[in-house]
DNA sequence: TATTGTTATACTCTATAACTATA
DNA sequence: TATAGTTATAGAGTATAACAATA
């Protein structure tokens, strides 16, 4: 086998990053989801759960309890559609930003300790290529 | 939030190879984990399934039905070590050595489909970045 | 006593299908 | 009828502890 997967690669590099992250998202009092969740509302809120669940790769079933746990604590708000009553609008509040960024932070520095082997041209073609590779064609 | 987290795009593209993968690993008959078993034993035998479990980052408990299956399939062999009968050496067969092998040209394949976008330096640049970011420093 | 492979068991995660309320 | 959110439940995946054989 001339080449290592591609796959398996990513798998080992995906591994050591979540177990890094981990500690850093329960200091935060945040599960991995939860921070998905958050980091998907910071752009702009979403339309209705259902569009969420689907951009962060998550069940719609799965997702109540985690937005119930998520709005008790005050970090987002889910309101009717008034020209849709069915769907709920989720919102991140205050609180929720503030959280989301302290714990970013924290990320952030990690993954710039992670990426520290790597030289400055290696680390931005990384980081320009990871994002078209992410997306479907 | 200046710039996208480095663990969130991995996850993306992860989820990408993965959802590419599983239909060609099903096609020859593997599982996720059984190709990861089988991948690991290319290079050589491996002394202990502790070791192998580690090395592959599974449950050693749950590696034994694996390698039972793995092994009625004729895909490998345990052999208990004769110096330390406790022991087994788990190890390829050729069956196991040419299941691997066609599998694995699938997969390059359709990794290679999947890494079309990118420039051959930027392609040189990742899979040569990736394999530093799995180890520890 | 400690370790390897193994088994049993409990726990978490995930997927599916059904229910309600709106449309 | 179809869809958004919700609930319930069954199944897969995972972790933990305990066991027998060997060191």
């Amino acid at each position: 086998m001339e080449r290592e997967d591609f796959g398996a690669l990513l798998a080992q590099v995906m591994r050591r990053v979540m177990d890094a992250e981990r500690p850093i998202l329960t200091a935060h009092g945040l599960s991995m989801w939860a921070y998905s969740v958050l980091s998907r509302l910071a752009d702009r809120p979403m339309e209705t759960q259902q569009a969420l669940a689907k951009s962060i790769g998550y069940d719609k079933s799965r997702l109540i309890a985690l937005l119930d746990d998520l709005e008790r604590d005050g970090l987002l708000t889910r309101q009717p559609d008034p020209s849709d009553r069915r769907a709920h609008t989720v919102t991140l509040t205050p609180a929720g930003k503030a959280r989301l960024h302290a714990a970013k932070t924290d990320i952030h520095a990690m993954e710039d300790d992670l990426l520290a082997p790597l030289s400055p041209t290696e680390k931005r073609h990384l980081l320009s290529a990871l994002p078209r590779l992410a997306q479907e064609p």
